[in-house]
DNA sequence: AGCACGCCGACT
DNA sequence: GTCGGCGTGCTC
């Protein structure tokens, strides 16, 4: 008997082992797809992990229902670097597996719910289940049943999915075995028994009496004589200016024969090799600083101001490396990705750019899977968003990680709550390849690593082409109020500038940090506002569907006219979103054409580039947006960037918030003046002495970082502190209350101070589930892998207490 | 995680 | 009397 060891896409720390015959023993390797039975009725997809015949296990085992793959798809590389990822970010392998696959590669044999790729019904008719299903399914693109109940809270969907898929809002997907299906392609060719002259002559007299068929025949010969390519039926339709019947007819006839070959869905097809452009003699000495610093060190940083230039170093980097024949990963921020990038980096390297990110179809994402394992040419070069780590080189060289600074780096749910750019230093190291990161707001940490001597540094301080760095202005709109120079949220500063730009045909970039009109509504009699029944926040107030919304469970109830707790109509708005500057340019501009670009109006497939578009073709004066503005969007004409109010972005309870408040503001404020014409910015502000604001107004980074490493080091976090937070939740308060304390308790017998909490998180109930957290922090000299074992060996006797079973427990290392 | 098994309340 | 609620325990 032969027995393998598999791993499942599933939150369980053990493999599986199954048993095999000789013949599959023979053919398996580490790393194949098998399909087994688990439990009572599933089948899963999981991975071959260990091949053995001689350690029979005590337990009886299955035999495996089959074998998905002839070669492995996962590389012995992979396997490495996946179990590093699972013991330093504590979560199983299936966890990081359930990651990495593309879901085509893992067969469900489920019911999976998406929206109705042809929707034609308005979402306005649907009942409050409806709509909450119909909400999730704008956050993610498919839903199982499960997460339908989960979402609903209760255990009967059935019904409400009929009348979704009644009204065609949603279509559903079932038990689909290989999801992958490749794209096939339909060819003609004439049948074998024509080919001999005599025969072919004798068909087309035959044919005399048809005349369609036979010049079908003709441009058929006339396209394979043209070139010797296979005719392609969809062509050979068009050019010989018939219909699919009369084809069919043909085909019936025998007189031709349909073939089919496969092809790939994502082909680049535009002029590529462009010369790549010559570096200006700052990128041409960061060039070579570079190359230098990484014969010392593995990983640097390239510290460049907005719009230095840094792809341009990047695209020459990039081309060294693929003259060795060694793949490049480039990895950059899920918001970053824009068709503006790609195309440009297409310029240069053509069809050797694939790209893999969230946006792309199961299928494309298998196909650039299998380009890559393969080693195909046209993907040498991978531009993805964090999850395109988890791809199957083979032969890396180089990383690129743009935006080092970016949150969106780190996933926090679900698990594997992994680090993009550092699981990519330990990924650039297995494969012995470079790692360059990039930034004009490098995070403490990593600049810390280059001041420690760990990564090389390399900055570029000059803007491409000497243009200035924008002039930025702090309004303080406290004196404004003070002084009634306010209309609305705008200082009379900031519409003045604005006045101006309009004056000039510029465009205007204004930033608001919060979507909806206005977060919190409140009774101006009692000071009661509206509060989500089943989280603990108050509702936001979206005025263009006269709604209030729950921001974290989706709840949804329709605009009070008067106070729930005293009756009086004095309901009066606190704070505000993109949506009240929207409303309030229309009556202060009412020339000026406004648009907004947020969560809620870059919904659509094609939404974010249309107003991209509408943007280049200066058909927008006015845009108003969230911090999706800060990233990507180049263009020439603006020079005028408002922030509306900076104060929201330092006041947030993070340690983190001054040092991403900085970054933001300064990637905000690159927006403006990319041309000679000097950039202006206006911040507006309760508070312009603010330490952060000033380094801002200044391009301060160096200060701000020795300041806010120097408060790092005084309150005990990263750099200088590593920390692990571990999250209790419940729906009963008491018992989670009873867990948080106990778990903590237990750890800090030996963890002793560096055990915080439990403490309840700003928002300490969502969706009817009380929340605490509990916070480790490591010293420099305590062992990380120790600290973990041990916080592994609470987690085992917490879970051996009958009363906390319910109580679900999430740990996030390095939650920052 | 997912799922079955098993034991208690509001309905035909 | 049943349908369905979620607590409990297991999965090679």
């Amino acid at each position: 008997m032969y027995y393998i060891d598999v791993i499942l896409p599933i939150p369980l720390k053990q493999a599986f082992t199954y048993n095999v015959n000789k013949d599959q023993a023979v053919f398996l390797r580490q790393g194949m797809r098998v399909s087994v039975p688990f439990g009572k009725t599933k089948i899963y997809t999981g991975i071959v992990y260990a091949i053995y015949n001689n350690k029979k296990p005590a337990y009886e085992t299955k035999a495996i229902d089959q074998i998905l793959d002839e070669t492995p798809i996962i590389t012995p590389t992979q396997i490495k670097h996946w179990e590093w990822m699972s013991s330093y970010y504590m979560c199983t392998l299936g966890e990081v597996i359930r990651a990495a696959l593309p879901s085509a590669f893992l067969l469900e044999s489920e019911t999976i719910i998406s929206l109705s790729s042809e929707r034609t019904e308005d979402e306005s008719n649907l009942s409050d289940d409806e709509f909450l299903v119909f909400e999730a399914l704008q956050h993610q693109s498919s839903l199982h049943i499960n997460d339908v109940r989960s979402i609903l809270d209760r255990k009967n969907v059935v019904k409400v999915l009929q009348q979704l898929l009644q009204k065609g809002i949603i279509e559903v997907q079932e038990e689909v075995y290989e999801q992958y299906t490749p794209k096939l392609k339909r060819y003609v060719k004439l049948a074998a028994a024509y080919t001999s002259e005599e025969n072919l002559k004798e068909l087309l007299d035959t044919l005399s009496r048809a005349p369609k068929q036979r010049a079908v025949l003709m441009t058929l010969f006339m396209m394979s004589a043209a070139d010797k390519k296979p005719v392609d039926a969809i062509q050979l339709q068009k050019k010989s200016e018939t219909t699919s019947t009369v084809l069919k007819t043909l085909v019936e006839k025998g007189i031709l024969e349909e073939y089919y070959i496969q092809k790939d869905r994502i082909e680049f097809t535009g002029d590529a090799g462009s010369d790549i452009k010559k570096l200006s003699d700052a990128q041409e000495v960061a060039f070579s600083e570079i190359k230098t610093a990484f014969k010392k060190h593995d990983t640097t940083l390239l510290h460049g101001v907005t719009s230095s230039g840094k792809t341009e170093v990047y695209v020459r980097l990039i081309e060294e490396v693929l003259e060795t024949g060694k793949q490049v990963l480039y990895m950059l921020p899920e918001i970053a990705l824009t068709t503006q990038l790609i195309s440009r980096l297409q310029l240069y390297f053509g069809d050797k750019i694939s790209v893999y990110h969230s946006k792309y179809s199961v299928n494309e994402r298998v196909e650039v899977w299998n380009n890559v394992l393969s080693g195909k040419p046209k993907a040498q070069i991978v531009i993805g968003a964090r999850s395109s780590l988890f791809l199957p080189f083979t032969n890396l060289g180089l990383i690129v990680v743009d935006e080092e600074h970016e949150p969106s780096f780190k996933q926090y749910n679900p698990s594997p709550r992994y680090h993009a750019r550092d699981s990519a230093i330990v990924l650039g190291n297995l494969h012995k390849a470079k790692l360059l990161l990039g930034s004009a707001t490098p995070s403490l940490e990593s600049y810390h690593n280059t001041e420690l001597d760990k990564y090389g540094l390399v900055v570029l301080k000059n803007r491409f082409g000497n243009v200035l760095l924008p002039d930025i202005e702090l309004v303080d709109i406290k004196e404004k109020h003070r002084k009634k120079q306010m209309k609305g949220h705008f200082s009379d500063r900031l519409l003045e500038a604005m006045a101006e730009a309009l004056e000039n045909e510029e465009q205007i970039i204004l930033f608001q940090n919060r979507r909806g009109f206005s977060p919190v509504v409140e009774c101006t009699t009692c000071g009661i506002a509206p509060q989500c029944p089943n989280c603990d926040v108050s509702l936001t107030y979206h005025q263009y569907k006269g709604e209030l919304r729950c921001h974290y469970c989706g709840y949804h109830m329709a605009m009070l006219k008067a106070c729930m707790a005293c009756g009086s109509e004095t309901l009066d708005t606190k704070g505000f979103g993109t949506e009240q500057i929207e409303t309030e340019l229309k009556s202060l501009f009412p020339n000026a054409s406004v648009a907004r670009m947020d969560q809620d109006t870059t919904r659509g497939k094609n939404a974010y580039a249309k107003l991209i578009e509408r943007l280049d073709n200066q058909e927008i004066d006015i845009l108003v947006g969230t911090q999706m503005l800060a990233k990507g969007l180049d263009f020439r004409n603006i020079n005028l960037v408002g922030v509306m109010n900076a104060d929201n972005l330092l006041n947030f309870p993070d340690f983190r918030a001054h040092e991403r408040s900085f970054q933001l503001l300064q990637q905000v404020s690159g927006r403006a003046g990319r041309t000679q014409k000097r950039g202006k910015v206006l911040i507006q502000t309760f508070n312009p002495y603010h330490q952060i604001l000033q380094q801002v107004s200044v391009n301060d980074y160096e200060g701000m970082y020795k300041q806010q490493n120097e408060e790092r080091y005084q309150y005990k976090y990263p750099p200088f502190y590593r920390t692990i937070k571990i999250t209790f939740k419940d729906r009963n308060l008491q018992k989670m209350q009873q867990a948080s304390s106990w778990f903590a308790q237990a750890l800090s017998q030996q963890l002793k101070e560096n055990v915080l909490g439990p403490e309840p998180p700003p928002v300490s109930r969502v969706r009817n589930q009380y929340i605490s957290n509990v916070l480790v922090k490591i010293p420099k000299q305590q062992s990380i892998s120790k600290t973990k074992d041990y916080i592994n060996t609470v987690h085992r006797s917490f879970n051996g207490i009958k009363e906390f079973s319910s109580v679900r427990l999430t740990i996030d290392v390095d939650n920052y």
